[in-house]
RNA sequence: GCGGGAGUAGCUCAGUGGUAGAGCGCGACCUUGCCAAGGUCGAAGUCGCGGGUUCAAAUCCCGUCUCCCGCUCCA
């Protein structure tokens, strides 16, 4: 039920110009998408709410746009060059992969009980493993006994098993070459002059590392670190005062583990993130202050609120450097997941910082004197996510009666009108006796206020106004007779299909006063 | 990356060794004129890609790419 509605949004995404594969004519490229025309009007739209009422209308937040590409000596200081690769281990019994600093630690001699869900895969299991290690174990029940820890010092977590692949390095960041030259042609003089030889393969891979360093660079695994490295530009420039926020959007990179469900989780994808800076003292109140404010942000879009849901981290689940930490989660078709994260940094990011590039990154509060390095508070939100939440949460199939006396399926987007790629179709009942022509004149007023209409007159009116059900357009303009005679046209709400008239002449402040309303 | 499933027209899918199909959608015209109406005609497919078996491959075999589900990670 809920995988047939994840498919029919991507269905619709291909077939109406919101989402396509990345680079489909050549087979597609893995984990990679592209927004086709109503797409990048939703993602804007988006975004740009989110940069209205998190930086425009407020006095205490201003905006970032750093580059992507930053200093390498950033990741280093933020953690990410050595935090971003965890080894990683398949077990090969029950094919489990797991963190091997997370696996239950036993020593090595230690004897190892494995055990299976049922009987009948232990004793699947109990065949396997003595065909392939040649080894005899006794199975009681759905236990294997008779198995020792290796040196590894540590087993599955899921069956117990002792027999483990190598620990594989997973490197989470994208990483390039800054500069014409290639690195590669260091590594080739290093080989002509013979200085590789005779290394063994993890010395020539810190060899090939240090040849390979001066040019390496990273493309940007968040955007937060931007706003840390800047933060004393941007106090100084602006004159601002703490408590205050900089924030930014933009792009980053992550070669995931495993990507998955659409654009939910990408290699490349969006942020929306703002770093609030604040005494420390007072964290505690703003991070309380920010969860609210964000889930009530991403819940005034939506038809159904009730499907977000603050989750508080568990301490064991807090990233090392964070004092308190909340998800913003969504009630996915396949269940709960992340949509944002509201994380206290404390002053981990602007220490770190100040430590690696020997600069003073701290505050001075000249009311009482005072001298600190400011805690931080991050609510850090997927614009990509965003954009697959409210389009699930557009979606919907209601069955409607037709003049025919039978019924069948209306598709609708019924996205928040601020969200909605086109504001106002515009329709000429027909396309006759001049209804094209006076439609196209009021189209063009919309043009002129910069409100996206559009002007269509394909098909009978009934289809062209379901195309629009189906792609979120919450208005319907129609010229009809009457507006030739009278000077009014009909509106039609998408998710109501009630009709109304009012004046042409009065159209496009109608609209702006819904667009303001809704 | 490992295990499982899948890839045929824009979309949804049928087609299991013998001339590539349907519905919807799309385009033109006729008719109609406020909720996917009817009619006529039409365009559209490297059957994911590459190789192999065969007289003959969408169909069988191998490789590969991509998508979906699970494990793991994260915005």
């Amino acid at each position: 039920m809920s995988q047939e509605l994840m498919k029919k949004v991507v269905s619709l995404c291909k077939r109406r110009g919101f989402v396509y594969q990345s680079s489909e004519i050549y087979g597609g490229l893995k984990s990679a998408y592209d927004y086709g025309p109503l797409g990048v009007e939703l993602k804007r739209n988006l975004m740009n709410a989110w940069w209205r009422d998190m930086v425009h209308r407020r006095e205490d937040v201003v905006g970032l746009d750093a580059s992507i590409i930053m200093h390498p000596r950033v990741w280093e200081a933020s953690g990410h060059l050595a935090g971003f690769s965890d080894p990683l281990v398949d077990c090969l019994v029950c094919k489990e992969r797991f963190r091997a600093d997370k696996a239950p630690q036993l020593a090595a001699g230690q004897p190892a009980v494995l055990s299976f869900p049922d009987k009948g895969v232990a004793k699947r299991m109990h065949e396997q493993i003595e065909k392939q290690q040649e080894l005899a174990l006794e199975r009681k029940g759905t236990e294997l006994h008779g198995a020792t820890a290796g040196d590894r010092g540590y087993v599955c977590p899921n069956c117990g098993s002792p027999w483990l692949s190598e620990e594989r390095q997973f490197n989470l960041m994208f990483k390039s070459s800054l500069g014409a030259t290639d690195p590669l042609g260091d590594v080739a003089s290093a080989i002509e002059a013979g200085g590789l030889e005779g290394l063994s393969g993890r010395e020539l891979r810190s060899k090939l590392e240090e040849l390979t360093k001066p040019s390496a660079v990273y493309l940007r695994p968040e955007t937060a670190q931007a706003m840390f490295v800047q933060f004393q530009n941007v106090l100084q420039s602006m004159a601002i005062k703490i408590p205050f926020g900089i924030a930014q959007m933009g792009k980053s990179f992550r070669n995931e583990i495993t990507v998955e469900h659409f654009i939910f989780r990408s290699t490349e994808f969006e942020q929306m993130e703002m770093e609030f800076f604040c005494e420390p003292g007072t964290d505690d109140e703003w991070l309380a202050y920010w969860k609210e404010a964000r889930i009530a942000w991403w819940r005034k879009f939506s038809n159904d609120p009730d499907k977000f849901k603050l989750r508080p981290h568990e301490p064991e689940e807090l990233a090392h450097y964070a004092k308190g930490c909340f998800d913003i989660e969504y009630d996915y078709p396949w269940g709960w997941g992340e949509l944002e994260g509201i994380a206290n940094r404390t002053d981990y990011d602007l220490q770190k910082h100040a430590k690696h590039s020997g600069t003073k990154l701290d505050y001075f509060d000249p009311t009482d004197n005072k001298r600190f390095v400011p805690y931080v508070i991050e609510p850090a939100a997927g614009a990509t996510r965003g954009v697959l939440v409210y389009l699930i949460d557009a979606y919907t199939e209601e069955e409607v009666a037709t003049p025919r006396g039978t019924t069948e399926t209306r598709v609708l987007l019924k996205l928040h009108p601020q969200l909605a790629p086109i504001k106002v179709a515009v329709l000429p009942l027909t396309k006759k006796d001049g209804m094209p022509e006076l439609a196209r004149q009021v189209v063009d007023r919309f043009f002129e206020r910069g409100i996206n209409a559009k002007y269509d007159e394909q098909h009978a009116i009934g289809k062209r106004y379901r195309r629009h059900d189906e792609i979120g357009t919450p208005w319907a303009l129609t010229i009809d007779h009457e507006s030739l005679s009278d000077g009014t046209l009909t509106i039609r709400d998408r998710d109501t299909m009630e009709q109304r008239r009012i004046s042409i002449d009065g159209a496009v402040d109608e609209i702006e006063r819904l667009l303001r309303v809704g």
